[in-house]
DNA sequence: TGTTGTGAATCTCTTCACAGCT
DNA sequence: AGCTGTGAAGAGATTCACAACA
């Protein structure tokens, strides 16, 4: 199908990854048919939306049932992840690097953490949740060996540069950025950018606004 | 000025947030005044969106040197800042809230974490990074008393929920979910979503889709 | 009746193009 | 010449409205 070949609008992955941790959860509690808008109101968005993103992808429900649960979840799969899966490294185990350590282990999904990198000694080839952490020098030759392909940057600010042009030196093909310094890749690498601060300050905002202060 | 006490546009609030952070910096090295070509290229998107996101908080540069830095940063302070600053809340004191209380420690901004919450009685009445945490059961009380407005989920994603409810009835204003879950609240609590998971899942669609897999 | 699928309209955000200033 | 400020066009995302179907 042509359709579900073309890149997919931005959003529309992003719910698509959302439906899916959902539907797994309906999956397991024996429901085998949805409608849109029961995902709708799981999302908090609407039928019409969900509908448009399932219509994206190339999937049909009946009329009658909605949407195979099953199919469904097989198809964003299909759509979102890799037959082999992705590797990812953590740069950074601090506490938002062990976070994510944490929260990804044990979840079965095509993403899996396979390594840590930390300048501190005393983190250097200690385990975290299963999670090997080797020192920055080694970047290159793990990225390398371990086929990793995706890095996540949560070492402190500074520090993030330096890491994102080893990152990319190293041939990893993309970034996710949690350190609130705005990072300059080549274009080859594809670069999300996950800035906290800013998140806070938002809700900041429209709190003020809704109490007009 | 009418303008600027409209509301802004979620992503021009973003931004302003962001430009900001840059303009301290810019202020701390001496920099006095800054082109909007300058501000593009530190946050990689175009100068015109950054004239436009100044054209929207009525801030006027001068033709021959562009924008002053301390003004503006001044003005972004005056939009997205109260007077006498909000406080703030971390429900779950686990590697994530942690890290969150430890990175706007130390910053002087008008968000201040001022309270911890966790049900591990080992972390109930600790201090870290100089937050007291409480135990769950006093949400309420510590909301009160502390004039929390915002409150940050951190907690397991089976609790999310339970959390935001028991925040709501605390009568807090903003909040913002680190947890995968999407959570129900009354429409006057402003809701952000913050997804880890779903970042990480965007990246590797977006890799998967450069590779040409 | 209640659902899906979708063209068209609407809303939101970004970029173009250029007037105006120094 | 090189910058800002902005109306207007364009692109992108959402919602409306309704045809088609069981």
């Amino acid at each position: 199908m042509v359709i579900s070949s073309k890149t997919l609008p931005d959003k529309t992955v992003e719910r698509l990854s959302q439906y899916r941790r959902n539907l797994l959860i309906c999956l397991a509690k024996g429901k085998q048919h949805i409608f849109s808008h029961e995902i709708a109101q799981l999302h908090h968005i609407t039928p019409v939306q969900v509908r448009r993103d399932i219509m994206l992808i190339g999937y049909s429900g009946t009329l009658r049932k909605g949407y195979d649960v099953k199919e469904l979840i097989d198809l964003i799969g299909k759509i979102l992840d890799t037959d082999e899966g992705l590797r990812v490294g953590v740069i950074g185990v601090g506490n938002l690097g062990r976070s994510l350590i944490g929260y990804f282990n044990g979840k079965r999904s095509k993403l899996s953490i396979v390594a840590g990198f930390d300048a501190n000694p005393d983190k250097v080839d200690k385990v975290y949740a299963g999670v090997h952490c080797y020192h920055f020098d080694k970047l290159s030759e793990i990225i390398a060996r371990e086929n990793i392909s995706i890095g996540i940057i949560t070492v402190p600010a500074e520090q993030a540069a330096d890491v994102a042009e080893k990152l990319v030196i190293a041939g990893i093909k993309g970034i996710l950025n949690f350190t609130p310094k705005p990072l300059n890749v080549s274009p080859h690498v594809y670069l999300q950018e996950y800035d906290m601060v800013t998140s806070l300050e938002k809700v900041a905002y429209f709190v003020k606004k809704q109490a007009g202060i």
